[in-house]
RNA sequence: GCCUCUGUAGCUCAGUUGGUAGAGCAGCGGACUGAAAAUCCGCGUGUCGUUGGUUCGACUCCGACCGGAGGCA
């Protein structure tokens, strides 16, 4: 039997993904999932550029403030619960988009992820996260990963700390290195026959496009949309407030910074953020780049249509 | 008009007694398998204002000119 199709759009921020994905599901028949770890979040609307009702163009969207901000969420949650919406989409006889900048997510996806029930443990997490704290803590913790899967060590850096602790956490929990766990995933195939997009732009383009948009969401009142989540209680150190356009904002209401500096920090902070997606994307050899400057909606739509009736 | 300071990377600036230049930020490239808007790694991109001169050799010393800042008039 052959596999569902999922059609993905990716792309760094601002390229206009949202837009073209209501339009391709208007003209197609599609409800859009969303591939987006900060969207998830209720409450976080303007600083994440969560598409409004009236920019959801009466498609459905799932996957879109589902989540406290105080919530826990991963990669193995996100898979679990697009997999639900891609179903129901399909039970519905639509075409599941998915759509959004978040290229983990997208992977955990799209592509085979052995995730085990048990595999993380916080405890552990927190003890290696204090051993960080030091230069000599941090050779340490590489020495550690290098006993128990050298290969590893040898791909991550001392200072990518997050990565060896993650690494050490899974064998610890699951008595199988990472390593291991990637090549059994790899012989595995994907869920879907994916159709993949991404939206291109000359970069300064692209960089004006954020630099506007991020003003526009202080116009919006992003500034008052950070200060009621600090109100209801949500800790600096949450996940949801290490948001770009979260911190910032963050850090000047609590003085550290003036707000314009902050408002130069989220555009710096975003422009980085772009570069980093397109990296990531342009790495995803399924990725078909579509040239967004100078086209309308309909044009761009017209040319993920031709790519997905080739496909079929 | 005269005096003083100043002109070096996209920006802010270093540059030793003369040996064709280097930091921060910006920018560019890369990695990424349960925190990912996170985390991490790598890369100077240059008519040294212009033009003469001194010198084996000038960003560096001298002259002129051009631009900028301040002071005296």
């Amino acid at each position: 039997m052959d596999k569902p199709r999922l059609i993905v759009i990716g792309g760094p921020t601002a390229s206009g993904k949202s837009a073209a994905a209501v339009r391709l599901c208007q003209r197609i028949g599609g409800q859009v999932i969303s591939s987006d770890s900060m969207q998830i979040y209720r409450g976080m609307d303007i600083g994440t550029a969560k598409p409004t009702e009236e920019e959801m163009g009466g498609i459905p969207h799932h996957l879109l403030s589902i989540a406290e901000p105080g919530e826990k969420y991963s990669a193995a949650a996100y898979r679990e619960l697009a997999t639900q919406a891609i179903q129901s989409v399909y039970a519905s006889g639509e075409q599941p988009v998915v759509c959004g900048g978040t290229g983990l997510y997208i992977d955990a996806l799209t592509k085979p992820m052995s995730f085990a029930e048990h595999n993380e443990d916080e405890t552990l997490r927190k003890e290696l996260s204090a051993l960080s704290e030091t230069m000599v803590g941090k050779m340490r913790l590489h020495q550690m990963l290098k006993e128990i899967d050298p290969e590893s060590a040898a791909r991550l850096h001392i200072n990518d700390v997050r990565r060896v602790i993650r690494a050490i956490e899974v064998y610890r929990t699951t008595g199988r290195t990472i390593t291991e766990q990637t090549r059994l995933d790899k012989e595995r195939e994907g869920d879907y026959s994916v159709v993949m997009f991404a939206l291109e732009w000359p970069r300064e383009i692209l960089y004006d496009r954020i630099n506007k948009r991020v003003d526009v969401m202080i116009k919006n009142g992003l500034i008052d949309e950070v200060r009621t989540l600090l109100n209801n209680g949500l800790s600096e150190g949450s996940t949801a407030m290490q948001a770009l356009g979260y911190k910032e904002i963050v850090a000047a209401l609590n003085g550290r910074i003036s707000m314009n500096e902050a408002i130069d920090d989220i555009k710096q902070g975003s422009r980085h953020y772009a570069k980093r997606q397109l990296t990531w994307f342009r790495r995803d050899e399924r990725v078909h780049w579509i040239q967004a400057s100078g086209k309308s909606l309909d044009q761009i739509v017209d040319e993920m249509i031709k790519e997905i009736e080739s496909h079929a």
